[in-house]
RNA sequence: GGUCCGGUAGUUCAGUUGGUUAGAAUGCCAGCCUGUCACGCUGGAGGUCGUCGGUUCGAACCCGAUCCGGAUCGCCA
């Protein structure tokens, strides 16, 4: 006989189509409610819920074990539907209810330490420890599908378009640049470790010497840094590596892709090709290398208005070779009291400001945390750059040209949602393109690859990786979805020449090229074809589509901000044998 | 490593100027209840106020230290 009661319906899938069935469900009491002659439970699974009711037509022996029903008990319930006497507008299942006839209770459950609803609000790391009490939410499992059929559409389409799925492996040569990495002992080389991969970058270039043309991965990338709430230690990409293709075969393979993914997912026709802004004009128009574009506010130097000026603080900062930059607010000035900018102010102090000058123009004429300094015709002659008028306000920072950039590029998205501009259904995509090859380490004291040292220089600039490396653009993109990025890649070097006089601008001796890079450029003498790629944040992609703040929610089994397992408890010290064999001492 | 916010019933929170026995909602338990669906009504149990120390006649509240969580800057090729 059947232990398990062989189902013939998920809970969330009754209509009034169903009604005079007989049907059977499993799933999770999510309430009782006992009217005295009376039991109605609602039974969850994954795909919602369904009323039961227990009246005076079952048996005593069934009706009393319908009382003892308590939440989260486990149970199987055959019975008929019907419809419901009064139908509960709120739920799908609302119309049909099931009169049961028989039920058995697989198992019992302890009062659940957190709410299983929706609208809860509780504690993250209690969440967290018991994730699996809280996955049974309505929410998290749709999330879970959610993410499914994203995979599932990114197998389909690329296996469509000619693409290949490659597993690379999980322990790999540590990697001297970019990230920290996990490293992992090696028992037969006591002393020293694999890394775990935090992309599969230089194996994918390796899969297109090989001649696997196009390559794709679902893959999970470790990075041992501190966590956001839009970054884990462990997360998913979606690889990819493309033979024989520039810039644009592969922004239109791609685009193709997320006009799918939006299409099947969000019912949203998107528009191809995409914006695209080359990473100078990003930085210069909104202070970002991902901007949202769903607002204006966008930035406007103002060092030419400022020059021999009054006002020490912009003249300083000229002189330091730095900038003076600010945004217009439209309407902004009635809701941006001065207190309201003190506490912009401050949090702008965080990008290393050190202060922000406002200009308001009032119903009463304009005014400014400067007055002292600029004459009204001054003031306007400023207002006339941002083409401003009545109720605008003006912010304007000066400082280090980084400086501008970042705090300008916070504000404004930071006060386009406080003013409620960021519409949930406008989805903004846009290549970010000609990313500069390097950026300067005040750190290291050197050069350093922004993407990676694969990355392709401009044709035109490959000189001037020696002679001005700073001002040299790569053929690197990012694909950025409102104001965040999605994926990024680049076209690769494929010749010895190049390559070498990119690890020559990094810095990099003969002796550590060949140790850290060797089996690559070992690779490339044989054939390497003009090859490119890109890879999705999976985890960012699924959180922007359903709408979460963080990609905890799009995770099964995420880990906290201190990167702990909440679960599990991980990390976890270990036994001394197993360090024994390892080589390692503790302290 | 820095900055900010937080830690009080199982859970989410309130707690006045430092003053009697620390409250509410929800959850839980018991009783009643035949159309509920946030069921209702009545009653009950439930607290090391993160921890340690200090000030005080008296501390959830003030002070110091510390631990923990979250957001964020640095960091994230």
């Amino acid at each position: 006989m059947r232990q398990v009661y062989k189902r013939t319906h998920m809970c969330g899938d009754f209509t009034a189509g169903d009604i005079g069935k007989t049907a059977v469900i499993n799933g999770w009491v999510a309430k009782r409610r006992n009217l005295g002659g009376l039991v109605f439970c609602d039974i969850r699974d994954k795909t919602g819920i369904v009323q039961v009711v227990f009246d005076e037509d079952v048996p005593s022996e069934l009706f009393e074990k319908a009382d003892s029903l308590r939440s989260e008990y486990v149970v199987g319930i055959k019975g008929k539907v019907r419809e419901r006497e009064s139908v509960n507008q709120d739920i799908p299942t609302g119309d049909v209810e099931i009169t049961a006839e028989d039920m058995t209770v697989y198992s019992v459950s302890e009062t659940p330490p957190i709410y299983i609803k929706d609208d809860d609000n509780v504690d993250d790391n209690l969440r967290l420890k018991y994730r699996y009490l809280d996955l049974r939410k309505p929410s998290m499992q749709d999330n879970l599908t959610f993410r499914h059929r994203i995979t599932k559409i990114t197998r389909d389409y690329f296996d469509e378009t000619g693409f290949t799925e490659v597993e690379t492996p999980m322990l790999i040569k540590p990697t001297p640049e970019g990230a920290r990495d996990y490293l992992v002992p090696s028992r037969i080389h006591q002393g020293e470790f694999y890394a775990l991969p935090q992309s599969p970058q230089m194996y994918k270039q390796l899969l297109m010497v090989g001649g696997t043309d196009r390559y794709m991965q679902i893959v999970k990338c470790f990075r041992d840094e501190d966590l956001r709430a839009d970054r884990q230690p462990e997360f998913t990409q979606i690889d990819l590596e493309m033979s024989f293709v520039e810039e644009e075969d592969i922004f239109e393979i791609q685009e193709g892709f997320l006009k799918r993914i939006m299409k099947e997912m969000k019912g949203v026709d998107i528009k191809t090709p995409f914006e695209r802004l080359p990473y100078d004009e990003a930085m210069e128009r909104f202070g970002s290398d991902k901007p949202d574009t769903r607002f204006g506010f966008e930035l406007k130097k103002l060092n030419s208005l400022f020059k021999g000026c009054g006002f020490k603080v912009f003249t300083d900062a000229l002189e330091a070779g730095g900038d003076i930059r600010g945004i217009c607010i439209n309407g902004g000035a009635e809701a941006y009291t001065r207190k309201k900018i003190d506490k912009l102010t401050e949090k702008i102090k965080s990008y290393g400001a050190r202060g922000m000058v406002w200009i308001k123009l009032g119903k009463d004429g304009i005014s400014s945390s400067v007055n002292k300094f600029f004459t009204p015709e001054q003031l306007q002659e400023i207002a006339d750059v941002f083409e401003a008028g009545e109720g605008d306000l003006i912010l304007i920072v000066s400082d280090k040209t980084q400086v501008t950039y970042d705090a300008l590029g916070f504000l404004r998205r930071h006060i386009a949602g406080e003013m409620g501009l960021l519409n949930d259904e406008q989805f903004n995509f846009l290549w970010v393109v000609d990313f500069p090859v390097f950026e300067y380490s005040e750190e290291e004291g050197r050069y350093m690859a922004m993407h990676h040292p694969f990355t392709a220089p401009k044709d035109e600039d490959i000189d001037l990786l020696e002679t001005d490396p700073g001002k040299a653009h790569a053929r690197a993109y990012d694909v950025v979805l409102n104001g965040v990025e999605l994926g990024g890649g680049s076209i690769r070097i494929h010749d010895r020449d190049t390559q070498e006089k990119m690890f020559h601008a990094l810095g990099l001796g003969e002796e550590e090229i060949e140790e850290k890079f060797g089996f690559l450029v070992e690779a490339f003498k044989y054939g390497a074809p003009p090859h490119g790629g890109l890879a999705y944040g999976l985890d960012r992609l699924v959180m922007l589509l359903t709408g979460e703040s963080s990609i905890r929610e799009v995770m099964a089994f995420p880990k906290n901000q201190a990167a702990q397992c909440m679960v599990s408890g991980a990390p976890s010290a270990t036994d001394e044998k197993s360090l024994d064999e390892l080589g390692i001492k503790v302290k």
